[in-house]
DNA sequence: TTATATACTGTAATTATATACAGTATAAAT
DNA sequence: ATTTATACTGTATATAATTACAGTATATAA
């Protein structure tokens, strides 16, 4: 796809907002409405610029007669095979395939999918080969499903945060508790489970 | 929702057609010409039928200015959360809302979501409300997960038929086996699950 | 230096479209 | 028997909308 201009971004984002709240595409003048533009052929001149790099076909002739070429909403979202099971291993962030779906599939929106290794959160419900769907944040709160690097590391595990230190519980009594404390050189919390996906 | 007449149904279907291959709604003319009228007034008295019925908003003095009011219903797949007794699975008052999401997210393709009820299953890693994805057929082998009817009664459970009789199986030790013998006076099998979704 | 692309204003014409009004015909309801 | 709703044709018109044309200004590339 070839690069696209802030003006035209925004002239783009002004018809899919329209088309999101009316069901029908605005016209060159509601689009100049919206961005402020004075004059009909601001629009029609980042209207055929956007046609001319293949983002929007217009109908010549008709009354909004745009449409989107792109669907972006459902492009896909990477799945990423790895996380250790029980004792962490060495993670590589892998794109194994991409799976189309819609960006608000688990209420909020995510980055990426997890594919899961292992038995060490099978109390709650994850069991090998399922697909946890990640959002890249570091907000997290005590009990939430994280995606942690500890050493280069990569594990999905149950956070609690106490006054002393921060724990990575998984759910499975064969496992035991890490503990993340001055053993540890590195950690970080790549992102929170939202979701999850499992093929029978 | 009121009741809709069959050439009122046509102009839908043509509006829903003609959006979903062009991105905007047809004109009045474009209505006629697709239904053979002949006079822009036709399709004019079944736009402003299909508003009084709260089905369509048409925007006054705007081209092309029809919205749907529906647009859950036509796309994406209905969740389908406690199923009244005797009612069809699928019958409108048993969708809680619609999921849009790729035909193929679970390798085969899929009729609906069941939102599980209960912990009969939670051995097997399917937790109260989580969605199952239920594909419609009667082709089942040993082991696999069904919706099963029973005496108006649905249920998900493990598939299991030996020489004698055919059992339901949970998979939760406080939970006993269902045997489908004579005392069961209807049975059925719905369809089997092929995949699982979860929002944490 | 001279293009070339972006990024507009301003005006105007042609056509696309909504929509009103005047009818015709049929079936069901009151 | 009369009204009411459905289901159109046919014509006309105001206005909504596209779109061409003539400019202005700025930045970047050749």
């Amino acid at each position: 796809m070839k690069k696209i201009t802030t003006q035209q971004q925004k002239v783009l984002d002004c018809i899919e907002v329209y088309i999101k709240e009316t069901g029908f595409p605005p016209t060159r003048l509601e689009i100049c409405k919206e961005l402020g533009f004075k004059s009909p052929n601001a629009a029609e001149m980042h209207l055929r610029a956007l046609e001319k790099k293949g983002i929007i076909t217009i109908k010549s002739g008709s009354s909004r007669g745009i449409s989107l070429n792109n669907k972006s909403s459902l492009d896909g979202y990477p799945v990423i095979g790895l996380v250790a099971a029980g004792s962490p291993t060495l993670a590589e962030e892998n794109i194994e395939r991409n799976i189309n779906c819609d960006a608000a599939l688990f209420g909020s929106n995510f980055d990426y999918f997890l594919k899961v290794k292992g038995l060490s959160m099978i109390e709650a419900g994850i069991f090998e080969d399922d697909l946890v769907a990640i959002k890249k944040t570091t907000e997290i709160n005590n009990g939430d499903l994280v995606v942690a690097r500890i050493d280069d590391e990569v594990t999905l595990k149950h956070f609690y945060k106490t006054q002393n230190q921060i724990e990575l519980r998984p759910a499975n009594k064969d496992y035991s508790v890490i503990t993340v404390d001055d053993s540890v050189s590195h950690f970080e919390i790549e992102g929170k489970g939202v979701g999850l996906l499992r093929t029978h």
